[in-house]
This record gives C-alpha cells, structure tokens and sequence, in this order.
DNA sequence: CTAATCCTTCCCATAATGGCAAGGTCAAGG
DNA sequence: CCTTGACCTTGCCATTATGGGAAGGATTAG
C-alpha cells in the first residue's frame, strides 16, 4: 500500500511517517519503480506502536528504544520496565510542575477581585522585587547570633 | 547599564533580552554611540516581571497582554485575573492529559515482572491491534440484541 | 485524453532557549 | 600607547514534533 493508505490504517500522518524515516525511527520503507514508498501490514503494525508510545508522550528517540526491544524477542521484560518507569517519573515531574505554577496562579486569582477596578494582587505579585525559585534556592542553616 | 548586568540583574539571560526585544515584548533599548544596548532600573523591573510570568507557565504572547495591564493604570482587575484563570485551565489541562499518560504507563508497567525474560505486557499493549485515545472516541449505545 | 487524486522532495514556521563564531568596544594595566 | 581580557553586536544553527504549502511527477477514474 502506499503512504496515504498506511497512514489511514496507522493514524500516523504521511507527514509524520516520512519524518519518523527520516529520523532512523523506521527503516526506509520500499519504493515502487516511481519512487512511492510501499508498506505492508507488519510496517502498519510498527507504526500503531509507535501511535502508542506516542500517545505515551514517550519522544522519538524513547520510541527507538521501544522498538528495538519490542523487536528483541530474547529481551528481558527489565529492560521495558525501566525505560516506562523512566518516563512515569518523568511525566509526574512534568505535571507536578505545571501544578505547582497552577496552584500559585490559582492562589493569587484568588485573591483578585477581578471588578473593572486596577487593583491586583497578580500584578502585584508579578512585580513584586524578588521572586525565587523557592525549592531552589538553599536556605543556610541559622548559627547562633553572632553579633 | 549594560545588556549583561541587566541580565544579572534580572535573572534573564542576555540571549533571551535580546529575544523578547526582537519578537516585541519590550521595546528596542536605547543604545550608546557604539550600539551597545543601554538598560536602567525599570527596564530590569519589567524584566523581572517577564521572568516571574515566565516561571509561571506563560507564553511570550500572554506576557505581552500582562505587560500592557501592568502599564495601563486604568485597567480593569478582571481582564488580568481572566488571562490568569485561563492559563490555569490550561496548565491544569496539561497536568491532566501527563497524568492520564503516566496512570496508563504506571499501570502497564505494574503488571511487568521486569526480570530477564521477555514477556513483557507493556511491549503488547503498544502492539496491541487498536488504541484508541479512549475518551475522544464515541461509543454507539447499545441496543436491544438484533441477532 | 483529461481531471482529480496521490505521491515526491524541499522549504518554511512554530516556542523558547542555548551555543558558536566573527568582529567591534571598552576598561585596566604595563 | 598598546595589549589583554571581558563584554557587546549580529547572525546562523540546533533543538522537538508537527503542519502547511509549492512545484512537479504518477496514477487512476471517467
């Protein structure tokens, strides 16, 4: 089948398809004396599986590792594991930062009146002289007065 | 002052200063004879307005709208506190879409030895016939038996 | 044969950031 | 006065995954 069709059946855009070849994800597929690019149902079967890890938010390179394994068939199941426990730790980090940025900006909504007046507390804070990175930033531990 | 003890000053890296005046976010800076960009304390106090919006999650363009509001000393407290709460929905959005992914993942991977040997339940999963991104997709009711 | 559809490659754009390179500037010290 | 080192300038490249579009060739349906 052509490219058209194997995206179709893969949910993987032809666009998508060219560049994952480009990017050494998949082998270059065969070409027709024209030079279309030929698939068949095991290449439709690789690239569902990269939907998946895709919708995994696993990343190209992540995906290569998949296959390789998935391919192996003497893998060892440790070795999936750990690549997906990476990325669950990875994927909670990414949430949890975006919950703590939610968390503060939701905090200082809440303190605004949101009324036609110019009054807020979110601009305020915004231009506030120094915000840390808070968890960042090492506190020194206090000594005993020294003055 | 110069570019790069604005940037010290601020804790915005030259290369984005330069970044934010090209794209518009702030304005050209005045520059000496030999063109060096010249900065004072109200330019860096914006800077450090930009990078607090920064770390909370906003895009180049939403820092544009809160800028404007900050300067605008008539504005309307609801039209910051309506850019905040939407970029809370969105932050809170993409906290959820990586935590559905890193549910999923977890639960994969919970039901993997991860011993050395190959049977693996995540690697059938992504090779599983058909996934389907669950939610978006519109199950028919059931209906009464017809056969 | 022609029109429509499909394919090819190539370039562009995105968002925010860093890196590098070539070259101009400035300040401190000999 | 000149050198050295730190700093500045612009410009280009790279990242990640994805889509858009153009120009042109291939195929297929009518």
């Amino acid at each position: 089948m052509n490219i058209g069709k194997a995206a179709r059946a893969s949910g993987i855009s032809a666009k998508m398809i060219r560049y994952y070849e480009s990017t050494g994800l998949i082998a270059g597929a065969e070409r027709t004396a024209s030079g279309y690019r030929v698939y068949d149902h095991a290449d439709v079967h690789a690239l569902r599986f990269i939907g998946r890890a895709r919708d995994l938010g696993f990343s190209v390179s992540q995906m290569g590792e998949l296959l390789a394994l998935w391919r192996d068939h003497s893998r060892a199941s440790a070795d999936v594991k750990a690549i997906a426990l990476r990325h669950v730790a990875e994927l909670e980090e990414k949430a949890r930062v975006l919950q703590a940025m939610s968390r503060t900006l939701k905090h200082l909504a809440d303190h605004c009146n949101g009324d036609d007046r110019p009054h807020c507390p979110i601009l305020e804070d915004f231009a506030a002289p120094d915000h840390v990175p808070a968890r960042s930033r090492w506190r020194p531990p206090p000594m005993a007065a020294a003055g």
